[in-house]
DNA sequence: TGTTAGCACTCCTCTTTGTTGAGTGCTAAC
DNA sequence: GTTAGCACTCAACAAAGAGGAGTGCTAACA
């Protein structure tokens, strides 16, 4: 089957209809609101070949017809229009963000509830993996005679800290000696470049028993692990609530559920291999394309953030498959603009296609 | 009207049923399954003299009853009995809470984390107001020319930090000089006995210039300023979707929105003078007698926590007023026993009433 | 050949109307 | 003081019907 212009048209028609009521569209809303020069009976013909198609659906026999997912895909990938954000407010709020803080970690959260304010869907922020950053300072601090406390500061001035164990008593000057040393040796390289000819090393030039030097690895490697956690941000949960596909409770809870799982959200931050992206580098995961069952009736739209060449973590807009695609892919692709240190290399091109006919 | 023992009692088998079954209650079922000596016509008439009283209502004419705030008000206030909690459990995590975490400030969230799984409600902890207590260590890290780290760690080993501007560059060694004498005039201090004297003192001392000393102090206040805000930690939020009461979307909204809106949280930390505690110390706050509506539905138990005798912070369980308030205080009052450091001076008092006649 | 009017048909949604049952209050008897 | 009995109330549920939005199909038209 063709999938001519006007077909296209009409289902751009359907998604932009549905995304507003988010009630099946009829033929003759269509002949009245979009293609006004069309009877609805044509359109009738029309959407029953989109039908055959696979890109839209009907709920049921006399109802009008809801985009699927793959309607979606279709449209995600070939019709989208970017929109320029309401700048004024973008501006103002950018401005706050970049003033206000130099810290990674808490400008990622800033970001995270920007986004959620601004799409009124729900973020999801998968905080920088640390363990992939380079190690920027490194710092014992004497606390009281049985504890030390580790301070690590890595690139993007993401701040971790550790209690460390004492076996003994150690004196500030010793403890800042040895940070001397273990800056030294480990600035510049990342947590996960760390291994045991180094820890060999380290261990010779202090010269400590091997009791305290034990400890203080153990110490590190500690913080390591917890780094290695993907620890994630959520904002905007309850956003969830307005949205009537989710006005059945236990599937609202489960989402959510689902969303302040730590664990699961893994699955986020992870590029997976099937998804197409956007050419802004954007990925956009609709319906089921998701592997999580809870996720079946979410599309998740997700800006992966680098530092150096790296990616160590992910920005992600989730909501329900009848999303604003244009406002979140806009937001994000405004937001990858305002901050080409985070998301570089993937300045996203503006495809500015003309608005056609769809009055 | 006389209030004696069996209109209590009938109270309490209303109290019970109602948290069960959350369904209205009447006289034929206690009849039958509390107060069996009784009919239920009998009861009848004593549940018609405590509506009158004001301690059970009816939500329609022909409908079972429901206790009232004032109902919900003497239960706590003269009915409960307290319970032993799971033991095995509770010990077990309380195993794994004391070995983990030495910072008071994970603790907590961990003792969130732990009563939202343990009484299925929402766990709010307010995290401790760090201005109250003592400082242990503050230290000045390098970080690049143009910046530096303060680390302050307070009593409690609560650690922030903050980043400070340089107007110009500082030597590791300047920094560590520094920090030796911001230590040795400030550590045992409260960040609220910090004043413009004490600031001069310093000041003196290093005799750096103005510009850097400036920078410096601004960024110690910024730290205590950011350390005022009381920022609260909320755990189990979605299970106020598991009860009925919520099940009106809207409602279940706004109460969670309130819940993570730190600002308005402020509320559940402050003592409010109206409130009766019990006897262990725990405030119980009833349905209206939460001053905001957003919380006129729910009940709200609440433990205050401290460190060197100043209240720094709360912990909260908020769920609805059909609350079993017999395990959430309980609940409170183990903990309570458990860190006796944080709660010290409260040891509960177990009221050990004889659990009569209530079947 | 594509478009459109017309029409029968489907099926959701909303309203109406009973029916049921839980629960009450009241009265009179025990 | 307690209880059996009875009339009454009212939410909840189900069945039935009306309305309406929307479809598919056919036949006519440009």
């Amino acid at each position: 089957m063709q999938l001519n212009e006007r077909k296209l048209q009409i289902l751009q028609a359907i998604i932009m209809n549905y995304l507003e009521t988010a009630e099946p569209v009829g033929s003759r809303t269509i002949s009245r609101h979009f293609l006004t020069e069309l009877s609805s009976a044509t359109i009738r013909n029309e959407m029953s070949d989109l039908e055959e198609m696979g890109l839209i659906e009907q709920p049921h026999t006399s109802a009008g017809r809801v985009p699927s997912s793959k309607g979606y895909r279709l449209y995600v990938d070939e019709l989208m229009h970017r929109q320029e954000m309401d700048q004024e407010q973008l501006v103002v709020v950018r401005d706050i963000l970049r003033s206000r803080t130099m810290q990674l970690d808490s400008l990622l959260r800033e970001i995270g509830d920007l986004l959620a304010t601004l799409t009124k869907y729900t973020a999801v922020v998968s905080m920088p993996q640390i363990k992939k950053v380079e190690l920027k300072h490194i710092q014992l601090m004497p606390l009281d005679e049985k504890t030390a406390i580790l301070v690590v500061v890595t690139d993007g001035n993401i701040v971790r800290n550790h209690m460390i164990p004492l076996q003994q008593p150690l004196q500030p000057q010793e403890l800042y000696y040895i940070s001397d040393v273990l800056n030294r040796e480990l600035s510049g390289l990342s947590l996960s470049a760390m291994d045991l000819s180094l820890i060999q090393k380290i261990k010779k030039e202090l010269r400590l028993e091997a009791g305290t030097m034990d400890s203080l690895l153990d110490a590190i490697n500690d913080t390591l692990q917890y780094a290695d956690d993907v620890d994630t941000y959520t904002a905007g949960a309850t956003n969830i609530l307005n949205f009537p596909e989710f006005s059945d409770i236990a599937k609202a809870r489960s989402l959510m559920d689902f969303l302040n799982g730590k664990d699961q959200m893994k699955y986020l931050s992870g590029e997976s291999s099937t998804e197409k992206s956007t050419g802004s580098g954007l990925q956009i995961r609709i319906g089921k394309e998701n592997v999580p069952a809870q996720l079946h009736d979410c599309s998740i739209v997700t800006a992966n953030y680098r530092y150096n060449d790296q990616n160590i973590g992910s920005i992600s807009i989730v909501g329900p498959m009848r999303m604003d695609y244009d406002r979140v892919v806009s937001a994000l692709e405004n937001l990858m603009k305002d901050f080409p240190d985070l998301f570089a290399g993937d300045i996203p091109k503006i495809i500015q296609e003309d608005k056609h006919d769809t009055e």
